[in-house]
DNA sequence: TTTACAAAATGACGTTACGTCAATTTCAAG
DNA sequence: CTTGAAATTGACGTAACGTCATTTTGTAAA
């Protein structure tokens, strides 16, 4: 039996952090002295693990509390959520990265007053959201959870995920043919045709997942602001040019 | 002068979130009836939407009231810093996006047992941080303040700064000629050097920002599971490929 | 002018995942 | 049996408000 201390010398958790999830029943000391420490096993390691690891990839503790306990929870539907979270959390992310850019820039250009910079600034930015306004619902949400039954489960083993994952299984085995190749033509045919079978919104996560993925570079509105991402990512290619023929000259 | 529900209309911000700005000092209406009631003009107004700019770029509500209540505070600290974290937080959410992908796929070909999946994938992933780990720390933190010292502002007019204004005005007007021309790659040169003449570590930022900018794929660890990144990406070229060769059909 | 109803104000608790004391009790070695 | 280290249980703090519950103010209609 393992003592709290030796727990965290282990895995790195901080005592603090088992107390409190011991408190909410997501993971139980394995036994007690009789004055009360808390004593740990192997299985109780394993599944500290796993919740690191679940958390690690953005799931709450009232998530993986649900996942780790209920027998039968639909995994997939929840990774596939978190999946489309870190997506569009991303392309958000990378929506401010560029304003923040064009900030620096103006006030580069603007000298002392920022207010201006931000002023112009804002007339670009404008119907975002904000960074937590966005924070993502729970998974566990009853109430959205029926829009995610009409997705084919990959997980399920109905005949159509099976011809799902042999369909993937296939066109592995064709990748060293190249994009081109007839058998792997057909098989992505065949995929597309699965996918408009089931029409009737059925493949909403494959369809919004690939629309995402797929989508062409957001319309820019781009060139309204004196040194712009065109100038920047100019001066980014330069760069690597320049270090390519600089490092001719040394050879 | 505006009542409060006015504000609400105006700007989307709700009655609650005006009181809390006003107890944390960050904006206080212009006025108060003699009831109690609050009153804003236009300059609130300004600065409330100034406040909302902020805030969407990731700023803590501490750190926009130093913004704005300090005059000569320092916006392109801030703002590089914050430039850095949302970068790498990209890049972090990047990889947990690898994650839930392959967790997905090994679990399509587990079968049941998550469990598996969850630990073989655990193996991969170790060393990461969770998600609220690596949250980012204060702006306002005095005791790191001191490492943004060192970097070049380009807000400021000194000669060094200057120079860097201009060296970026010159190369934006020779965009045009391409990567290659040789004005361009003299205004590259230039930069370079100037990179490198203030070599004690003073060009902190830049260095960093380039680096996490031009740094090539991170070496990857792929192909140590069944359907890995390297299929996923095939198949989404490989059905580019596709919906091309159906349009030319329909040509 | 009084009435009555909408809107505003002021607490105060809830949220997430623990960190950080503080006061008390238990464990293990000597 | 003593003692110092380690563990225990509260309890408050964090960020940015949401959401009651209760009381007060403003204003249009009677």
């Amino acid at each position: 039996m393992l003592h709290i201390h030796d727990v965290k010398k282990l895995t790195g958790v901080t005592v603090r952090t088992l107390r409190h999830y011991d408190q909410l029943d997501l993971l139980k000391p394995a036994a007690k002295t009789e004055g009360g420490h808390r004593l740990y096993g192997e299985s109780e390691l394993k599944k500290l693990q796993q919740i690191q690891f679940l958390k690690q990839i953005g799931f709450s503790l009232g998530d993986i509390k649900s996942m780790l306990q209920e027998a039968n929870w639909e995994w997939t539907d929840s990774i596939k959520k978190q999946l489309i979270y870190v997506i569009e959390e991303q392309q958000h992310l990378h929506q401010t990265e560029i304003l923040l850019q064009e900030l620096l820039n103006s006030i580069a250009l603007e000298g002392q007053n920022h207010l201006e910079a931000i002023r112009k600034l804002m007339l670009l930015s404008d119907g975002e959201k904000t960074m937590q306004d966005r924070y993502k619902e729970k998974v566990f949400d009853q109430q959205q959870m029926h829009l995610l039954d009409r997705v084919p489960r990959m997980a399920g083993h109905d005949s159509d995920s099976l011809e799902w994952i042999g369909l993937i299984g296939q066109l592995k085995q064709h990748m060293d043919k190249g994009l081109s190749d007839n058998r792997v033509q057909q098989i992505i045919r065949r995929m597309d045709e699965k996918r408009s079978e089931q029409f009737e919104g059925e493949d909403v996560f494959l369809d919004k997942l690939w629309e995402i993925r797929l989508s062409p570079e957001d319309s820019e509105k781009m060139g309204l602001y004196p040194i712009d991402q065109e100038l920047l990512h100019f001066m980014e290619d330069a760069y690597v040019v320049f270090l390519q023929s600089k490092q001719k000259e040394q050879d």
